[in-house]
DNA sequence: ATCAAGTTGCTTCTTGGTGAGCATCATGCG
DNA sequence: CGCATGATGCTCACCAAGAAGCAACTTGAT
């Protein structure tokens, strides 16, 4: 899958995140593979991206993260692959393996399963989140830190936004949200709605994305931001 | 299942694999067959490819991976099979159903990893599918059968299907569509749009999502399909 | 505004993968 | 036996990708 260059590479930069925490940026990589131009490193990091072992956000410094090492790699040296902020767990036993089967069960290559709770109502109200229904896998680059969820998607008020009936969101859980995010609310304790969110002063409205709805306006005690929308996966 | 050439050959990845951590180059695989000429062992390894055994990027160097190993094979060498972390569980009982040996490609837990193919133009302009520029989890229930692959999307045109700018489609490859399908469809041999699909006998329109476009008409031998859109990942 | 970190264009050279065409050999089948 | 089929082997041609270097340009942060 790999070359050796890219395999070296995908080493160090595996090693420097262990030891410093943060990433290496170009010019130490291509210290480190003692090149003389940083040309070649941004080349073997698009090779590293396209393989799916590094995920990375363009024009930003260090920006870069390990998704997953090869088996060879994996071996050498004992570290987890690192994904989304969750490592320092493992100890080493004598038997390494006697967990990472078990433990990344949710967190398999560039991926996390994430409990579906039934469903909401993007139109009216259904019952608030009730129980795991299955489970789904979302590519762990749409979750980041926190815990999350997943819903399907009931109704039509929210087309314009591009979020269909059967739909299913991915929901970041968080108590608090900027105006014009999209949020699960829990309105008087009851009813569990997605819409999009809109403070001001002590009223908030939960808009529908969808002229045929109003939008709903209430005093801030009467509801309860219960997560956020981060993410939404749809099958044909 | 393989010839002894398969078998050969795979075994000579796997144990260079184990070795180096990199996959051996078709002309290090020539020498160890003692060929004078890639060429078979091109044909080898596409045999290899075609019964599941390996997986590979097209055009790139090295860029091959073992997916299973025969029972001949694993029961010689003792190395782990190699998808990510699981297999430390399979005894050998007499009935090793576990794995029907067709099964699980990619696949890790409940998600399959797919390239990414670059952009496509919901709008007007287009690339048609260039090259792979990174990977994406996606669950394994939204692929069937068949080869997939994702495409980010470009333009504002089938908003009205819920499918808006950047969002990721999953494709599955197909050359064929029912009307009212939504496809990937290549254009003159030159351009690639994601379009709602209809056949009327020999005419072929493409509909957009959004009232701003019009429907596009085309003879038949103008249009082909090259995929059918069968999922959408969307992060926010 | 300035610096550091990334991104790109262009060049050069080497390595590696693709594919057409043709020959050989074993095998199963009437 | 003669033929069709499929697996292999080879040559040759071709072109893409990997690797490296230099330099200029863009972005983000301060």
């Amino acid at each position: 899958m790999l070359t050796k260059k890219q395999l070296d590479l995908l080493e160090f930069i595996h090693k420097r995140v262990q030891r410093d925490g943060v990433p290496p940026s170009f010019d130490e990589m291509k210290e480190a593979l003692d090149l003389r131009s940083k040309s070649g490193i941004h080349r073997l990091i698009t090779a590293l991206e396209e393989r799916g072992f590094i995920r990375r956000l363009a024009h930003r410094a260090r920006a870069l993260e390990i998704v997953k090492l090869p088996d060879a790699l994996e071996a050498k040296l004992g570290g987890a692959p690192s994904p989304s902020g969750f490592e320092p767990r493992v100890i080493d036993g004598d038997r390494p393996d006697s967990r990472p089967s078990g433990a990344r069960a949710l967190e398999s290559g560039g991926a996390i399963e994430l409990p579906v709770m039934g469903q909401i109502a993007a139109g009216v109200p259904i019952a608030a989140i009730a129980e795991v229904s299955h489970q789904v896998s979302v590519p762990s680059s749409m979750v980041g830190k926190g815990d999350h969820y997943a819903l399907e998607v009931k109704g039509d008020s929210m087309i314009d936004a591009g979020i269909n009936n059967g739909d299913v969101v991915i929901i970041r859980e968080t108590t608090t949200a900027d105006n014009g995010d999209i949020v699960v609310a829990l309105v008087e304790d009851a009813e569990a709605t997605l819409k999009r969110y809109r403070r001001n002063g002590n009223a908030i409205a939960l808009e529908a994305a969808n002229p045929a709805y109003e939008t709903r306006l209430f005093r801030d005690d009467q509801v309860k931001v219960q997560g956020r929308l981060v993410g939404l996966i749809r099958s044909y």
